[in-house]
RNA sequence: GUGGGUGUAGCUCAGGUGGUUAGAGCGCCAGGUUGUGGCCCUGGAGGUCGCCGGUUCAAGUCCGGUCAUCCACCCCA
């Protein structure tokens, strides 16, 4: 027997799935975002160039090959960077006005699969351009809480900032700076993470550089006076809509494009894959891929991930018909083609007894069946029963 | 990539120390009730015991390998 490749699943009528994008996409819209569906297989560049090559997901995680023509191409491990390219691509940056999108699709990372994490996994995310404001950073992470609550999803909202040009870099070298002093304490990753991609150490999962990391410089400490200031009215602005957060100034994120604010909301019921959203402002992005420099913020949702906590109904809706006889089906059928202008109609097309169709469109979750036998063919009534 | 758990019917799982035709519950189909579903009763269909190899007179059971799956590390949505 085939099967699916490992990681994947195939998705047969999950009314969570189709509850999350629902509500996703209608939230999005009423924030003013637009639909955007880029291709799955991308330049493999472009995901070098946006995501980082020091990132895990570019060196290990990508499902890479040489297509026919020769190109080196990718199936995208993420949203952000086709959006990004379909956006520079179509001059978006070269008009002054802003441009909002949101996207819902597959997306594959060659990982070890367990709990919350596939190989082929589904996102709902939104890219936000021109905005340089931090309140546009509010707005989207209130479309995140929105989507949440309209889901009745608990969640931790976890917020810190990585500065900008002006900061960052003068901030990494007081890091590396400390980092190198006490490099020998080190895990071995943390020691090769000192020049790669040192900011990547402060979330490190081993406890021992946990320890002696709890005494290194902290970004939000060593911020311009812009940053600062943005940094404060995020969190003013965030308090002003209501939604609770916490400061964790190890949330750096392992994407290299992320700057100045960057969030994550996590979950405690989900196991140890626990983000179910994650995201934050890219203001090099753009220009980054070769676009004129425009500011940028989104995130994207693990759909996967909060599947588990959708709760939907299962209501009984739409009409059975059946009929007992065979000459009794075109006349059903006739009838489920003007009833389907209103609600669902499922026409049984092989002859039954009553017994037997009432028994369906019990099994069927119907919420009412029509049937007809000999005397309803001959009256043009139908048996009528509420399940 | 590393570690641990698990692979027996469509699903959830039983099958001491190897031993006859491999079981249960749920689900499915039919009948009991020939035109009234759900409850109940009766019957039926459905299995390469993940796969390959080894030990043995004999393997679902023991051994090795392999694949898959789950959980964790790592990473991240």
């Amino acid at each position: 027997m085939i099967k699916a490749l490992r990681g994947m699943k195939d998705i047969i009528e999950d009314k969570r799935f189709l509850k999350i994008f629902d509500t996703a996409r209608k939230i999005a819209q009423n924030y003013g975002y637009e639909y955007i569906e880029t291709p799955i297989l991308e330049e493999t560049s472009l995901f070098k160039r946006s995501v980082g090559e020091s990132s895990d997901i570019v060196n290990k995680e990508m499902y890479q090959f040489t297509d026919k023509g020769g190109n080196d191409v990718c199936m995208r491990p993420e949203g952000t960077a086709g959006v990004v390219r379909s956006f520079i691509e179509h001059k978006f940056d070269r008009q002054q006005t802003p441009k909002r999108f949101w996207y819902f699709g597959p997306m594959f990372r060659y990982e070890r699969p367990q709990k919350g994490r596939l190989r082929e996994f589904h996102q709902f995310g939104v890219e936000s351009f021109g905005e340089e404001s931090v309140y546009e950073d509010i707005n989207t992470i209130a479309l995140a809480a929105d989507i949440f609550d309209a889901l009745n999803i608990s969640y931790t909202l976890k917020i810190n900032s990585l500065g900008c040009p002006k900061c960052m870099p003068k901030y990494k070298e007081k890091l590396i700076e400390f980092l190198n002093s006490h490099k020998k304490e080190l895990c071995e990753d943390c020691q090769r993470r000192i020049n790669q991609n040192p900011i990547r150490t402060l979330d490190c999962k081993v406890k021992s550089c946990q320890e002696i990391l709890k005494d290194a410089p902290k970004i939000t400490d060593n911020l311009c006076e812009s940053c600062q200031k943005d940094f404060e009215t995020l969190k003013k602005g965030l308090e002003n809509l209501d939604i609770k957060y916490e400061v964790d100034k190890n949330l750096v994120r392992g994407l290299d494009y992320y700057t100045k604010t960057t969030f994550e909301f996590v979950s405690n019921e989900i196991g140890a894959q626990s983000a179910i959203a994650g995201g934050g402002r890219y203001d090099r992005l753009v220009e980054f891929l070769g676009g004129k420099p425009t500011p940028g913020v989104g995130f994207a949702i693990g759909v996967e991930r909060i599947l588990d906590l959708v709760k939907t109904e299962d209501k009984r809706d739409g009409i059975y018909m059946g009929a007992m006889t065979p000459e009794a089906i075109p006349f059903i059928q006739k009838k489920a083609k003007e009833l389907r202008k209103e609600e669902k109609v499922f026409v049984e097309t092989k002859p039954k007894s009553l017994k037997a169709h009432l028994k369906a469109a019990d099994k069927g979750n119907f919420k009412k069946a029509l049937i007809v036998g000999e005397d309803e063919l001959k009256t043009g009534n139908f048996f009528e029963k509420e399940l």
